[in-house]
DNA sequence: TTCGTTTCAGAACGTATATTCTGAAAACAA
DNA sequence: TTGTTTTCAGAATATACGTTCTGAAACGAA
C-alpha cells in the first residue's frame, strides 16, 4: 500500500558517521545531514527519531566497523594470535591515522563531547573499549604462555596495552608526528618485553 | 574621564573556562557567560573581542595554571626532581581527577574539538603539550643519571611518559575506575625500571 | 557644575538550529 | 481504476545563538 523509501538508512548511518566525527556533535547540524544524504529532514526523523538518537545509531555502527577491524587484525591467517599479531595491529593503525581521513576515535571523540550527558553514548562507549580489551586480553594470555611479555598480571597487560591505544589515539589529535608517533608505540612494546 | 569597568577580566576568565570545560566551545554560550558572571554582554565584548577570543583566552589561562602546577610538583622540596618525584606528580595527578570537580584536561578536549578550526587553537595546544614535556625531559635526563629508570634514549623516554599521562587523561572521560586508573599508572611506570 | 568618555543593562538584529507541519506524489491492494 | 497509506520536498515554527545597538548612568577633568 505505502509509497517506498527512497534512501538506505545505513548509507545515511554512514554519511552521518562521516559527518559527526569529522566536526562532533554540536557543530554538525541536522541540515548538514540532509544536504550531504539528499535525504528528507522528514525521512531523517521518520528513520531515527531525532538527532539524539540518530549520533547514537551512528556511534553503534562506528563500533561495529571497529569490531570487524578486530576482528580482521587477530583472526587471519591463523587463529592463535600473539605478541607479534600486536604488533601488526599496531602498525596498521598508525597506517590508517597517517593515511586514513579521519584523525582520531569517533568512540573517544564521543566520550570527551557527549560524556555525562547521554547515558546511552556512555553505555555504547563503555562497551566500545570492553570489545577491544577484550580482544587484547585473549591475546595477551597467549603472549605470556609463551614468554613473549613480561610475567605481570593479565589485567595489568590489558591495561597498558589499553593505554598505549589511549595515548596514540590522542597523540594524533595534538600534532604530534607520524614519526613520534611510531616511535612512541615502539618504545611502549619493547618495555612489556622480557 | 571615563566610567570605570565593574568586573574584574581574570574572573571572568575563571568562569568562563569553568564553563568550557565542563560544557565544551559549542555548548556554553556568551548568555551562559554572562549569567555565570553577572557582567554585560557589552563588557565582555569590550574586553575578549568575540566568543572564539575569549575561549582561546580561558585556554592560555588554563596553560598557564597548569604550568603553576608543574613548578609545584618539580620545584619541591629541593630542585633535583627524579623519578620518585615523577610517581608522586602522577599520584598528584589521580587525585585531583579523582576528587576535583574537572574530568580530563581542558587542553585536549580543546584539542579535539576545535583541532584544524582555529589556528590560535592549535598553537596554545602544541605550547601547553611543550610544556609538560619540558618539565619530564629535564627529571628523566636526571633519572637516567641515577639509574632509576632503563637506558633508553631520552626523547623515547619522554614520550613514553607522555603516553602514560595521555592514557590516563582518556580514561577519565572512558568510565575507567580510579583503581584501574591507579593500577595502569603503577604498572606503567614499573616497566620504566630495570 | 558641566562636559566628554566609558560602562552598564538590556533590547534588537540577523542568522542558525531542531523539529513539526503541509500538500503533492508514489506505491500497491482492491 | 480507485482508495489508502506512506514518503517526499520544502515551508513553517519556535527557540537559541553571536553580535551590535541604544539610552541611561557613572566617573573624572576642566
Amino acid at each position: 500500500m505505502p509509497r517506498t523509501r527512497e534512501f538506505h538508512p545505513d548509507s545515511v548511518l554512514d554519511a552521518a558517521l562521516d559527518l559527526f566525527w569529522r566536526k562532533g556533535y554540536k557543530a554538525c547540524s541536522m541540515a548538514d545531514v540532509v544536504k550531504k544524504t539528499g535525504v528528507a529532514r522528514y525521512g531523517l526523523y521518520q528513520a531515527f527519531k531525532d538527532k539524539d538518537q540518530l549520533y547514537c545509531c551512528t556511534l553503534r555502527r562506528y563500533r561495529q566497523k571497529v569490531r570487524d577491524f578486530l576482528y580482521s587484525s587477530f583472526l587471519q591467517p591463523n587463529d592463535q594470535p600473539d605478541f607479534h599479531t600486536l604488533a601488526e595491529h599496531f602498525n596498521r593503525i598508525l597506517d590508517e591515522l597517517e593515511t586514513g581521513e579521519y584523525q582520531g576515535c569517533f568512540a573517544h571523540q564521543a566520550a570527551i563531547e557527549r560524556a555525562g550527558k547521554d547515558p546511552e553514548v556512555d553505555a555504547i562507549v563503555s562497551g566500545f573499549f570492553k570489545d577491544i580489551e577484550d580482544h587484547y586480553r585473549a591475546l595477551l594470555i597467549r603472549s605470556v604462555e609463551l614468554k613473549q611479555v613480561r610475567d605481570l598480571p593479565v589485567e595489568d597487560l590489558v591495561a597498558y596495552v589499553m593505554g598505549i591505544q589511549r595515548a596514540l589515539i590522542a597523540m594524533s589529535k595534538q600534532n604530534c608526528s607520524i614519526q613520534e608517533r611510531r616511535n612512541y608505540v615502539r618504545c611502549a612494546l619493547e618495555l612489556m618485553q622480557p
